[in-house]
DNA sequence: ACAGAAAATATTGTATCCAAAACAAATTAC
DNA sequence: GTAATTTGTTTTGGATACAATATTTTCTGT
């Protein structure tokens, strides 16, 4: 009843049709995978109609899916406007980031209390993984089993609330690099990632916590993420810009 | 944009009807808030069609309702079963707690780092509403003042998607309380929130740690956490026993 | 030719309808 | 009388129909 194995909080994958009743599920990992794979880029429509077209369903099941997908931060639902691919604010990228940094700290904490013996080793060959994806240029799974390592990590930190909550930061991540990452940039983090699992191994909870806040923060650094021209921000930018219209006429 | 007051993340409360559209909002809260203020007992069925003639709406909308609540871990909807008020097993409590931990501690530190002159104070009179609910009896309002301090706390933190994290497990909290507190055992959280208070407002990172640790230790203590028959344990609890039906009728 | 208004179209929100599953009751077999 | 099967009722899951709201296109006046 508390093994570190069971119930694990891991990442949709485009998985086979599933049997009866679970198309709902299958649904959500299709689309699911669809935005982590970035084949569907943010502010994307959703359209229920098309959707519902496309897996040969009616709108009810695809508003649920939609709505769960919403919840996960993945898709945005507009009141009376439909749903998007989910786009992040710089501010928010940011806010993912910290959130991580403490989450996968304090998970690193228990996971040192809590690890048995092949805890280790499932890490490792997890890293061998997505070293393989790397240097073969699958990027789709190279940026799922990246995040599937720290949800294994979370895992043999073994509370599920706290895992349920990675699995949730991870996939914005995931979107935040398909929105702001610079296009050179793909460093490997698997040297970084065995740096964790070695202090880990070792029980040496401050250097693996170090090391963690130290491969988030490359991570974070990989992202264009100066602040530019937002839809938003235009008025700020042009701010010294004065034009004759009726509303202003008196100004100038 | 970056004001410490919009935004903020807080709980459901019995607000007024609210505009026209925003009626599915309204019905959420409504059973939200009678749920955290425990008017609705774990395992309280909700069904679908009952509800909806409640708030005098198609089953269409409260189905939409349920899945957020599902969403926040407020009620289970089993497939085909329907929805009940969600019921945390011990281990979940322990996790609940345990998460909170790592959260609030990481919110400490980030707040410490960005609080504003006002910041304490609007702490201060939330925890002086809340002594003041607690001495007046009023249990529903203490509770959730006891949540909004630690929302409050989160919000200084300036991380909105820790703060809807915290959210989360501050209403679980709620329901482990209702489902596992201890008859008499009500105590006073104010002082420890006025100690971890004064710490942050020090500047004192640790010793605002170590108070926000103690205090939710504290309360996960007030809770009758010992494990005792449940429905999965009661063949382990009876094994000695053997009955004479046709399938044991070899035995003894 | 262009801006604004108005009509047409498309899409979401909600209610209702039908099918499938779960639950409860009653009947039957032993 | 008890256990199991069958029947009937209730409740959920999903599809469709209709209403409300956006969005796009067309039309009109300057």
């Amino acid at each position: 009843m508390k093994s570190n194995v069971n119930n694990m909080s891991t990442l949709p994958t485009s998985a086979p049709p599933a049997a009866k009743g679970n198309v709902q599920a299958w649904i959500y990992d299709q689309i699911f995978a669809a935005i982590l794979e970035q084949r569907l880029a943010p502010d994307t429509k959703l359209a229920e109609d098309t959707l519902g077209e496309i897996f040969g369903v009616s709108r009810t099941v695809i508003r649920t899916v939609l709505q769960r997908l919403s919840h996960d931060h993945v898709v945005e639902i507009r009141p009376n406007r439909g749903a998007v691919v989910a786009s992040l604010s710089i501010e928010e990228v940011r806010d993912v980031f910290e959130a991580r940094r403490v989450i996968e700290n304090g998970a690193i904490e228990l996971a040192c209390q809590r690890r048995e013996k092949n805890d280790i080793s499932v890490l490792k060959s997890l890293v061998e993984k997505e070293q393989a994806a790397f240097e073969g240029n699958d990027k789709g799974a190279w940026i799922r089993l990246s995040g599937e390592f720290h949800l294994a990590l979370a895992n043999i930190a073994g509370n599920e609330t706290l895992g349920d909550t990675l699995r949730s930061l991870v996939s914005r991540t995931s979107l935040a690099i398909s929105q702001y990452e610079t296009p050179g940039q793909s460093a490997c983090s698997q040297k970084e990632h065995f740096a964790i699992i070695d202090a880990i191994d070792a029980g040496d909870v401050k250097a693996a916590q170090h090391e963690m806040t130290q491969h988030l923060a490359e991570c974070e650094a990989k992202l264009d993420l100066d602040e530019q021209e937002n839809g938003t921000d235009l008025r700020a930018i042009f701010s010294n810009v004065r034009v004759n219209n009726e509303k202003s006429g008196n100004l100038i």
